[in-house]
DNA sequence: GGAACTGTATCGGTAGCGATTACGTAATAG
DNA sequence: CTATTACGTAATCGCTACCGATACAGTTCC
């Protein structure tokens, strides 16, 4: 696992087609137009989109005037939500696997284990009180939701 | 920034000090012995105990039965001080830059950016309620702690 | 003086990611 | 019905970062 940037873009791809206002098939947005906005590459986008789709967050339909749209309102959709549509954690390293026979050096890595898990719950924790619709708010808004922890 | 394995083997690394209760120059642990326990490569341990002892946490002394020793009582030190004396942080991924011009493109990417940062600190906030000491507790203590959030 | 140990520089191997190209499928426009 | 648009996926390329290992200078103890 690593530095992805599936989550970044995942976020910003959502928050564009709720600027859209993308919320039916009618008003879907294409893959090229997300990635213009991000900027990245068309199929970075739909590598992420095809993600999300498959965690029920936003339709998308193929042919001409197709493109994804939104099937939630952006104010219900959460970032810890996004963040494991993508498969991210808070990448902290891995815990080692320590030197078998010795009590203490086989206890030690499951500690450390525990600690990673329990650091990547609080980011995800700290996520869900995001939602995408936050992330349209005036930079004032925003940093009052972002405080509010 | 990236996958790195740097805070992981520093926790390992401080708890067997702990362990070994090297609070004092005289009874210093070398990098060899910290690698085995890992088990890694001790130019790998003493770049992390380097690290560490720039920001105050162990002592550290060159030649004959030298090594590494902590200079804080274990249960003194919490692991997010550890973190951010590796440069760790949950690695989320990058903001994108967005493009200029458009005025929700260039604002999305602050706000993802404020999320991000956000998602790291409460990770940081999770970490400071663990120290070296809990990390040699017993199980059923250990998560006692852990859960406590 | 010799042995042990740290700190740092450097090199090779490896793994993961983003960007790009390409292709099959689906859906609309004319 | 055909051309066009667009998704989803696979394959490839170049890049970057990390770990592991070797080497070496400086430090400390016997």
């Amino acid at each position: 696992m690593s530095d992805s940037q599936k989550f970044p873009v995942a976020a910003h791809a959502l928050a564009y087609l709720a600027h859209k206002e993308a919320f039916s098939p009618d008003r879907a947005v294409a893959s090229a137009e997300l990635a213009a906005s991000v900027p990245t590459n068309p199929v970075v986008v739909r590598r992420v989109t095809a993600m999300l789709g498959k965690a029920g967050l936003i339709g998308a339909r193929a042919g001409a005037n197709g493109g994804a749209w939104l099937l939630k309102p952006a104010q219900d959709i959460t970032l810890d939500t996004v963040l494991r549509a993508v498969h991210g954690c808070a990448n902290l390293g891995t815990a080692p696997p320590g030197v078998k026979g010795c009590p203490v050096g086989a206890r030690i890595p499951d500690a450390v284990r525990a600690a990673l898990i329990a650091a990547d719950a609080a980011a995800a924790e700290r996520l869900s009180l995001i939602s995408v619709a936050d992330l349209l708010a005036d930079p004032a808004e925003r940093d009052a939701v972002l405080k509010s922890a």
